[in-house]
DNA sequence: TTGTATGCAAATTATTTGCACTCTC
DNA sequence: GAGAGTGCAAATAATTTGCATACAA
């Protein structure tokens, strides 16, 4: 239902201390339905007849990704993209360099790669985050790769 | 002696059938002797009396990107960094979120990961390239967080 | 009511392209 | 000399900020 999914969006705004305003609903509802990360152009074009200003979207990802919510991935698209960030599996993306498609993976395994860097970096204290991307090429552009550069 | 490295810099441009100019062998010298990742703007800044324009740097960056003798890399600053291609290790960075110092590491375990990745990711054929990055608190920073938000 | 949040305008900043001139080969 | 490369101007674009108005609590 609906309504389910707003109320849980309601809830979670709260929690972090927003008030639950119409463009923060419309954007995490948006960010729920999305399968991968999303631009904040791809945000206000998809909004359909409820626009919201590019700016307001801008500052509400801004919030939340302040508050932990969402999380701002790169794809070397010279944009940056953002999805809700997922606390039970710490997954990355792949992304086709051709055509721009994207899939997750699991298993980066963080805490080994963390500690192993640690040791290594003797000036860093802690690690709080990571990034990590993986760039390739699709089945399907892998096939049509044919044509030269 | 800066003469070898000037040789091996023209040697470089060369082989990847670039003319070997003055300012991509400024530029080429700057990125052999930064320690890190360096922004455009630091390698307009750094040329001391031997000016070059901003888009100049950036179109050497770009073409030696191309030709795989520059590596670029987002450390979450809203601009690009670049160093050179390490053939030997596959090294990545660890950002302190602070003050933005930057250390190395290697043993990210690409092959293993990209495999774990491709075996998940069933629309994708290949891996062509990875980016990783951690961030954290360098040990200044880690002491004197003491300030409030 | 009250202070947060949004919309609009406009400033910033990085990136990118067009074009005439310069310099390497 | 020919064509690659550079500098300058200017176009794109994404991001960011200021401020008056609108809305949640």
């Amino acid at each position: 239902m609906d309504n389910e999914r707003r109320e849980e969006a309601v809830t979670i705004l709260r929690k972090a201390g927003f008030r639950a305003t119409e463009p923060r609903l419309l954007v995490l509802s948006f960010l729920q339905n999305a399968k991968y990360p999303v631009s904040i152009q791809e945000i206000v074009a998809g909004m359909g007849n409820k626009s919201i200003h590019q700016v307001t979207v801008y500052r509400i990802l801004h919030a939340l990704k302040h508050a932990g919510i969402v999380t701002q991935v790169d794809f070397r698209h010279g944009r940056s993209y953002y999805e809700l960030r997922d606390e039970q599996h710490d997954h990355h993306h792949i992304v086709c360099v051709k055509c721009g498609r994207v899939e997750d993976f699991v298993g980066c395994d963080y805490e080994r790669l963390a500690a192993k860097a640690l040791k290594q970096a003797r000036g860093f204290a802690t690690i709080v985050s990571h990034s990590l991307e993986l760039f390739g090429m699709c089945n399907t552009c892998s096939k049509r790769k044919v044509r030269a550069a």
